[in-house]
DNA sequence: TATAGAGTTTCATTATTTGAAACCCAGTTT
DNA sequence: AAACTGGGTTTCAAATAATGAAACTCTATA
């Protein structure tokens, strides 16, 4: 009976409201005890106990009886490592960010798009690496990384107004691009060069160069990208 | 009201419904059309239908709508990432489990009990590597792997009865234990020497040792194992 | 012994889920 | 062209599961 607006991301039902558990659990970074998540919910404490308890049985979550402790669980492991082999891209990606991390000598990142965000899938480490953020697993910005802005620029408008949408368009740093205008208008330059640049709008000192995969009928896949420190910006012969 | 058994392992509600569902497209181990998931699952139509809708809607799921195919989706790979990373093992045995593998030559796993079933959470190839079943993410049976046997024996009995019943005692080969009795002998062999071997008793002509991982307190967090072909059987100088 | 805090259970209320059947629609088949 | 087919989607009343205020049970303190 609520509003029900367009289809909103989050919400939906009791599933939802369980994944949401997992995810605080994931955010934390370390076991929590159950007061913890109590605080962090928005649920009154014995529904939070029930989801807990839910999956506990469900074993997305272990628990810890010294401790009293809640860390994600083994059968989310088994789950993702299906999905990383059965994913389009990541497993027939390798062998080729191994051989173009091999011939550029600099590290190498495979993303995604999920959910208006980067997930970086895979990733190879420079010979000499450098500090940075990114780490195969995490999530980043879309709109001031190199792949993001690869993948956005040839998404379908439907599409595209609904991730533009949820940006934050934080200024991390001087060149960061600060609005859904100017976003835009660099992802008219990158669809007409086809590849895309990354100059120091997410951490200063790192740029990159980016290009997305497609699939034969245009739609987007995800992105590969060659980083490294202000120092080359040349665009390698990529892919 | 129905029988409440237990707390029997699968059921409970929506949660367990929907997870049910991954592991269906899990299990697949390609993208599923809808009516694959139709006739492999025991839900009606519509009941499936808005609960694949609620996962594609959580990311757990992906939809490609040119092939019509559900996929597993990348929230369950950045769950997973966390997951990973916040275990009480796998990150903190990493290095160990290198220096192992270079300093035997051999395949080295890195395991933990998940439902009953060995999930082997790290793996290092062996110099000259086998051809073998396992490998990282996957999961076997517990019974009749060096893993399985050095975790189950020292379980506190009331967990033990639990798994051990939910033990299949298929005879993958010749010497496989094939009876909670038999497997029983085994185990209390294993404590009393402190590590587990198997001898063929999964696949032919592949043996390993392996060695529990516990806690200061006695819990059993995972097992270690050193596998080969049926070559060397002494037990090297392990942790 | 009293007190506090964390965790767990009860139970009537409420909201979500359920599934038979009906519907939609593109691609056959008659 | 009309009828059929089968994958996919929606309806709606009935059934089920989730909810949360309050009460309760443990420890671990004071």
């Amino acid at each position: 009976m609520a509003a029900r607006k367009k289809d909103e991301s989050a919400e939906g039902g009791t599933v939802g409201k369980a994944l949401g558990v997992l995810d605080l659990v994931a955010a934390a970074g370390r076991p929590v005890r159950f007061s913890d998540l109590l605080e962090a919910s928005p649920y009154p404490k014995p529904t939070l106990y029930r989801l807990v308890q839910t999956l506990v049985g469900q074993r997305m979550l272990s628990y810890d009886p010294e401790r009293q402790t809640y860390g994600l669980g083994l059968r989310l492991v088994r789950l993702a490592h299906a999905a990383w082999a059965q994913s389009s891209l990541a497993p027939i990606a390798r062998p080729h960010l191994d051989a173009l991390a091999a011939a550029v000598g600099e590290t190498v990142h495979l993303a995604q798009l999920d959910g208006g965000q980067v997930l970086y899938v895979d990733k190879r480490n420079a010979a000499r690496p450098l500090q940075m953020y990114s780490s195969a697993g995490k999530v980043g910005p879309a709109y001031c990384t190199g792949v993001g802005k690869a993948m956005l620029a040839f998404l379908p408008e439907c599409e595209l107004a609904d991730v533009l949408a949820r940006q934050s368009y934080h200024p991390f740093t001087a060149s960061t691009l600060t609005s859904e205008a100017a976003l835009r208008a660099d992802l008219a330059e990158v669809r007409a060069c086809g590849y895309a640049l990354d100059r120091e709008e997410h951490e200063p000192g790192i740029i990159c160069v980016a290009v997305p995969i497609l699939t034969s009928t245009g739609r987007v896949l995800g992105a590969l990208s060659v980083t490294s420190s202000t120092a080359r910006t040349t665009l390698a012969a990529l892919e």
